[in-house]
DNA sequence: CTGAAAGCGCTAACAT
DNA sequence: ATGTTAGCGCTTTCAG
């Protein structure tokens, strides 16, 4: 009943053998095929029981069998928003019975090229990818193999296959718009490293525009070299309100991480939410909607965006048909710091 | 110099066969191997690329070469913890060329057994786990297989093989003894779901033992159904000092997520902080160190132990020996909410 | 409903 | 330094 031995792995073969069937016959019991009779079954299952008999999927796959891996390649694990679509994307997966393999590219296109290479390497049934200046290479690589390809957060660009997001660029348009409409017009920015994040930069690419159509434009721009933080936005606020020659009405922030430390600031400097200053953020984050006042935001639906991805790529690995865009969207949040 | 062909992948008999070479020679060559004249590399080298031909780690890792994937398996991705914990994980395995696997328990036993089955299914050279309620299945299923097993987060219990993490109890212990040397008598505890997150349960165990000893119990004790949150953690000290009988002078929080929500909570109900009541939490987030006044909490170094088990799975594939238990401790961040 | 044969693409031995 | 041989453990034909 114990496992006979800890190093040797019993094989198909055992199994069928203790059995008293053939290799093949075992296999379509184990994996619940149909045709076998109930007998057999139950036969063959006791067998590989009384073995600890472990799948090999190595074997099965190689010889033409399905792949129950999915490549996933993310920019970073850093803030909560790519754990949310990942969340997102496991959650789905995993149902289905696939898991992912994970890469992180650290925004780093290289990385990101080399990745590819070393999970494709694995003749995963797909790959999600969330790219970050993606390289020639990288996309002839995607273009060149034969499985569903998803790229994820934006539809700015056009897909190898299938792309799930939003646009960013539409973000900070449509933020831009409701803030002028609301009054404000000395609009600032501050910013995180955005050479690495081009959504970010794609929002803000938005926002100008947005500013732009009210004959505004930003009165002072802020971007830090580091990656976002609560504590980056935080000395962000302290360092344009010291130094800006025109006192802002308002400051946009690459995301909420940024944002909340902007409100934190204000909180630790008496500065009036939003009387003295209005402040807005990205990503609709649990915790800037709990601060005692809501920060006004546009929510990225950053889990179903992993759904979706991971519903697709398993819509393609069941044959069927799926679109090319898929567009979440995302929804402006009218908090109490704006 | 294009890929000939989208669907037949180029083989490695198709690159020898195009450089001239035996199948093992380049394999040699594509592999690094140094006994390949410089010569030959570079031959089998153009033949691969000018064929796009991509390494099959399946067929490799059939036939006994080094797998380069790695199981892990957390019980959630929802709070920054274990992203944090993934991210150590990726990066120490990342620079060694090794991947992680994923499986996401929801910190349910029987889910967390399937996934070890299904992830071992893949042969990988390693396992990480973050066990939740483990079964006793789980746990002979990890002591039957032959790679290194890597349990984090917790090192209360006996391993299966290594463990690396922190005593969540004595972190509770710890901090009961700090907040009872600095005067607090009537503590009371607001907790997420303790009966899924064990640690959790651990740490208010200590917590409880530490007040204990100086002759004190909990003045109160309020256990959310749900999993952990900023809004969670509002909505709980709300509720607590409506209905509780004894005015606490100090909440401990199940952690930074909740006890920030108090802080919230404080906030907006002109609450003085550390004058009227005091707060501390657990787990050391930027979040609760960005706030107007820094929380107390203990820091939990979650990368931390994400690389430490990274790293000593590394070292065991290597063939090195390792230590059974790895205790990267925790560090009581004494903040100004107490 | 069950079985026999062939082979997936590679790597580790063992030659040479 | 390179080649030959023999599988790894399974799944897919194709036959009964």
């Amino acid at each position: 009943m114990a496992p006979t031995n800890r190093t040797a792995k019993p094989t198909l073969a055992q199994v069928a053998a203790r059995a008293g069937v053939s290799e093949t016959t075992a296999a379509r019991a184990l994996r619940g095929s149909t045709v076998v009779t109930r007998d057999t079954v139950t036969k063959v299952e006791k067998a590989a029981a009384s073995l600890g008999y472990l799948r090999n999927r190595l074997a099965g796959a190689l010889a033409g069998g399905p792949s129950n891996q999915v490549a996933v390649i993310l920019p970073s694990l850093s803030n909560i928003v790519f754990p949310d679509v990942l969340k997102g994307l496991e959650d789905r997966l995993e149902h289905a019975g696939f898991h992912p393999v994970l890469g992180i590219s650290n925004y780093d296109p290289d990385r990101e090229e080399n990745l590819i290479r070393n999970l494709l390497a694995w003749r995963p049934a797909g790959l999600v990818i969330a790219p970050s200046g993606t390289t020639d290479t990288s996309r002839s690589l995607l273009r060149g193999v034969d499985l569903p390809v998803v790229e994820i957060m934006d539809i700015d660009t056009d897909p190898v296959d299938m792309a799930v997001g939003m646009s960013h660029r539409g973000a900070g348009l449509a933020m831009a718009r409701h803030l002028v409409a609301r009054g404000y017009r000395r609009c600032a920015y501050i910013g995180h490293d955005l050479t690495r994040d081009h959504r970010a930069a794609a929002r803000l690419d938005g926002f100008r525009a947005g500013l732009d159509e009210a004959g505004l434009a930003l009165t002072a721009c802020v971007t830090l070299p580091d990656p976002s933080s609560v504590a980056q936005g935080r000395r962000g606020l302290a360092q344009l309100l010291d130094h800006a020659e025109i006192r802002p009405d308002l400051v946009y922030f690459s995301n909420d991480d940024m944002a909340v430390g902007g409100v934190f600031h204000c909180m630790a400097n008496a500065i009036r939410l939003p009387e003295d200053l209005a402040i807005a953020g990205f990503n609709g984050l649990e915790l800037g909607q709990s601060l005692p006042v809501p920060l006004t935001t546009t929510a990225s639906h950053r889990t179903r965006i992993g759904e979706t991805a991971a519903d697709n790529i398993l819509m393609r690995i069941a044959g069927r048909d799926t679109k090319r865009l898929m567009d979440v969207g995302f929804s402006l949040i009218e908090g109490g710091t704006s």
